[in-house]
DNA sequence: GGCGTAGCTGAAGATCGGCTGAAGACCTGA
DNA sequence: TCAGGTCTTCAGCCGATCTTCAGCTACGCC
């Protein structure tokens, strides 16, 4: 579970992100809106905690820009208090549920797991990691803004490791997952499609998205290699 | 299947003790708030059944503050009658599910039984040591902020002394969950691996989470060393 | 302080896992 | 049926990693 919470009170977003780290969820802050949509737009999270008092771009607009960049990020709006925004205005960003400052801790993890939850089941339809985009609707991936022509058979392994995007994936999973394989299927399949895609993906831009992780499988990196 | 029933009426707790007990759930009984939660607290519960009227302290306050200890064990919420607390309400608290009274056992125990099976399956993904911070579902472990590349052995004995952080964990042990090994196996094969590992998360940062305790196996220092 | 045992570690050879080019099978559309 | 593209299998290669060994160090007890 990766989240990201962006509030510009010091304090507040210090205490959050060890919060929840502690409770087990992967935490990045940002300080301010623009440097907030920058890292959501760029970065593959699962819930995005909107302050709406925000400097240089309040948290409403951040929702709105992120919903029209057509990104499906949870997202959980804080309000400095009751009635400011309104329910209904904050929803209508596109914002997925909402919390009143002051909020529980307990609440707002409660909260963020029913959210991570929600969205887990729905499926993503894009996945950005850095400058490449995985389409799962479109069937298309593009990198640095250029479209990359894949084979059925790479697109659907890419798309895998895009849906778990930072984690470690086994091939097994993999031939699992893209195939609808027996037991005896060879990894060895797996291993030429992933070096086909690095061919395409990664190689002539000079990056490494799709990792290694040797005895395990491949992972692909949350920023985009 | 170990279930903590706090109830404070008698007669409830301890058809329910009964009935779980045939079920085959090993049942233990609190019947007041505070009670309850030291139970809670001090023993090691897949499932705490939890009543909302409580003298003390009620269920509600039991959960938060069994949450707000960190604990993740599955809670589920008995409420004495709809409506009186709502379930967005008891949910908030940190409770994974509630039911309200009168209730069918069978469907108690089913709700039981699904619990345990959802709490089962949330396995750590990440633990946090300090800056020492190992990632199970990446296979990534980073020390003060940086990426700490380690070989699958390596990582594999990391990751397993990292779920028992804090305690001492024999070289037998390590053997038997990082090797397939047969009770042949040498311990010196682990001490090689720490060793390794020991260069590559302390020695560079000065620190000493990895911790020898002679005659026994190692510890991994729950503050990161 | 000395001794014995437990643990540490550098080196080296063996092994494993992953990568990739090539070849042939296969599928699809014309 | 044929052509073009795609998929799988195979085999060789290569580097990373693992294990074993042997000598060394450190700890705890007497």
């Amino acid at each position: 579970m990766r989240v990201l919470v962006v509030e510009d009170e010091r304090r507040l977003a210090l205490a959050l992100q060890h919060g929840l780290t502690a409770e087990g969820f992967r935490v990045d802050v940002a300080h301010d809106g623009p440097s907030g949509l920058a890292r959501a737009m760029d970065h593959a999270y699962d819930v995005v905690l909107l302050d709406i008092m925000l400097p240089g771009l309040n948290g409403y607009r951040v929702c709105s820009r992120l919903r029209a960049s057509g990104s499906d990020v949870g997202i959980l709006i804080l309000t400095a208090k009751d009635g400011e925004w309104d329910e209904a205005e904050a929803l209508d960003t596109g914002a997925d549920d909402y919390l009143s400052k002051p909020f529980s801790f307990v609440v707002l993890v409660a909260r963020l797991r029913a959210l991570a939850r929600r969205i887990g089941s729905r499926a993503p339809r894009r996945t950005v990691l850095g400058d490449l985009v995985v389409d799962s609707a479109a069937r298309t991936c593009t990198r640095a803004g250029a479209t990359v022509p894949l084979t059925p058979r790479e697109f659907a392994v890419l798309d895998h490791l895009a849906r778990r995007a930072g984690e470690a994936v086994s091939k097994r999973e993999i031939l699992d997952a893209v195939w609808d394989s027996g037991p005896d299927s060879d990894p060895n399949t797996v291993e030429v499609h992933v070096s086909a895609l690095r061919r395409k993906i990664d190689t002539p831009y000079g990056r490494s998205a799709v990792q290694t992780v040797r005895g395990t499988g491949y992972r692909l990196a949350a920023d985009g290699g």
